[in-house]
DNA sequence: AGCAACATTGACAACGTGGTCAAACGTCGC
DNA sequence: GCGACGTTTGACCACGTTGTCAATGTTGCT
């Protein structure tokens, strides 16, 4: 007998019966027990039976990480995910997409926040594939993942999502940021505006910066020269795009218009706008939606984004890639969808009916 | 050697480098190459180099899996949450606050979304297990947790969260629902409320039921009977909240104030207070807060819940018994805040200045 | 030189499981 | 009664790693 036989009290410290325990309680070799557990077919009824009672009285669960180490596949049905922050909607949402997908299969999901910090990153996906993860789902924020060649070398499948690779070749799910902000300065210019102004994220951040782009190239689609003096840069938090906001409405020609480029920047804006009241004379249109959006006083336009979306599909490559299927890496581009709800429809001062 | 050398191009399935593969490339046994990946003394400088350099080369990463498989403690580094939904916010905190605490002992965090399906809390409970989670962080939707019992008895650290354990001791960090319902009607009898609706999540939750037990506590000590049709049950999304708020307010003798009892239910209430216009005529104090509640008009007030603390907590609990410290089940109560921001002050028909 | 004390090293086994393969058993047909 | 065949079973080892312990090499001391 491996374990004390204390069948009515739990000793302090009991340890988790194996396979074995299970064999010498139900007199068969831990072979023959490893067949019942696993389903397999050949053994004859009256073990079977004897190794389920046996399973059934030692509360028997078997250890999958020794089985994963054993198994001839070794996959471990756990993928981890590289996140930016996991209590963010965005991310939490990304989370539960790859969640629901994985659950399908049995497969668990590791998550890690990374806010932004490449150190960050590089621990978090050395820890998950340190616990062979069968495949990543990942968020960079670092400039360059170059030190997950030798991961999707090795056949780990990873898939970047919302912010392409860098430095090595992988699946990616993102964002038509671009088209998304263009999107949200025509919808301004057409409601009559010409002095837009852009608050954006960390300039280090690759969807900060395409939707930077589209925002000019958009204005100069209209010949509209972009004025520097409104645009700003690097807000990541709320109180910095709220300050932002104040600069701004404060300068000498404040914008009558403005595109803020991230969540947190567009909800600190909003609460700068409120501050000064200007929140139902200046139009305002934001990317990604966020909850309650539309029971605000204006309801916010914005430009959404399908985190779900961009979940599901990851874990769909994820997956194929898992079942053997081979392309060339591909980037995916899951548009976004502007969707007005007042604040972006303010009329502007070039406004064809005023 | 173990892998074809070549260095150029990676072929198309390289295995993993093995700590055997070190060695071998290192000319030492496999047992000194460990010793030096795990930064053990006595090992002579140029094998440590030797071992350091086919690291490098190979740019082997060890296999916790199979350390953890062997080693003395058998610790995976990682603990299990079993949470609510990992997209809501109030689950996405309490994940986020067990990560910040587990990060700092290099520990990862398995989560997944139970949905209030007591089927799917056994099957995460049981996935973590068998993949050997240290420790289980859980947020209870079935009824009864005694399936529980073995893994608390094999030491596994299990604490709960939110809701209280039932058919089990462990562990438990449970907010004062009943404390802080109350706090939210006396706040709204204080404003010359008497009508007072109560709209509440499923009744199956303990929070819930709490909730609604300081609600009908909070009326009988001043003397309010309350009356059973302003009570809803069982309002589970945004809809049927909204739904119900309708009914009552259409109502013969409809409410003068609302106490939502959870979030989404606080959000579809202001939804159809809205669409009545009634939200600036009817008081209304939500359980939970929830991101945006200050810029509404008016702003909601809220008994607030601290799920950033609920989670610290309960990691703290979930190391200190890793780490070997012994104590009885406790449950930790963390109190509530009513945070005044308008709809709650709407005097009513009692107010005593009105 | 001789021996003890210490530092370094590797052989071996084991963690819990499952793949491989041969042994043991029964069954059938001739 | 014998061989061929199919079914059931378990012995053995390996997965990648590390704990144990003995073997080897080195140093210092008398």
């Amino acid at each position: 007998m491996h374990h004390d036989a204390d069948d009515t009290t739990a000793a302090a410290t009991t340890t988790r019966p194996t396979l074995r325990d299970v064999a010498v309680l139900a007199r068969v070799s831990p072979k023959t027990a490893s067949r019942v557990v696993n389903g397999e077919p050949g053994v004859s009824p009256a073990k079977v039976s004897a190794v389920q009672r046996a399973v059934a009285q030692l509360k028997y669960r078997p250890n999958f990480t020794a089985s994963t180490l054993r198994r001839a596949n070794g996959r471990t049905a756990a993928i981890g995910a590289v996140l930016e922050d996991v209590a963010n909607p965005f991310s939490s949402a990304l989370h539960r997409a790859l969640e629901d997908v994985a659950r399908e299969r049995n497969v668990m999901i590791f998550a890690g926040s990374v806010d932004e910090d490449p150190l960050r990153e590089r621990a978090l996906v050395q820890a998950f594939t340190s616990r062979q993860a069968d495949a990543l789902v990942v968020v960079p924020a670092s400039a360059d993942q170059a030190y997950l060649g030798q991961e999707i070398a090795a056949g780990t499948p990873v898939v970047f999502v919302d912010r392409p690779p860098v430095g090595v070749r992988a699946d990616a799910v993102l964002a038509d940021n671009r088209a998304g902000a263009a999107a949200a300065v025509h919808h301004l210019v057409a409601h009559g505006h010409r002095d837009i102004a852009f608050l954006g994220d960390l300039g280090t951040i690759a969807t900060a910066q395409q939707r930077l782009q589209g925002y000019k190239e958009a204005l100069s689609d209209h010949g509209i020269r972009p004025d520097p003096d409104h645009i700003a840069h690097d807000l990541h938090t709320e109180d910095s795009a709220r300050q932002a906001t104040l600069r701004l409405a404060a300068g000498p020609k404040p914008p009558t218009a403005y595109f803020t480029a991230q969540n947190l920047v567009t909800i600190g804006a909003i609460r700068a706008l409120r501050e000064l009241d200007h929140h139902h004379r200046v139009a305002l249109v934001g990317f990604d939606d966020f909850p309650l959006a539309d029971l605000l006083q204006p309801a916010v336009t914005v430009v959404a984004q399908d985190p779900f979306m961009m979940g599901r599909l990851a874990a769909e490559l994820v997956f194929r890639r898992l079942d053997g299927e081979r392309w060339e890496p591909t980037v995916h581009v899951v548009p976004t969808r502007l969707i007005p709800r007042g604040s972006g429809e303010t009329p502007g001062p070039h406004a064809s009916r005023p």
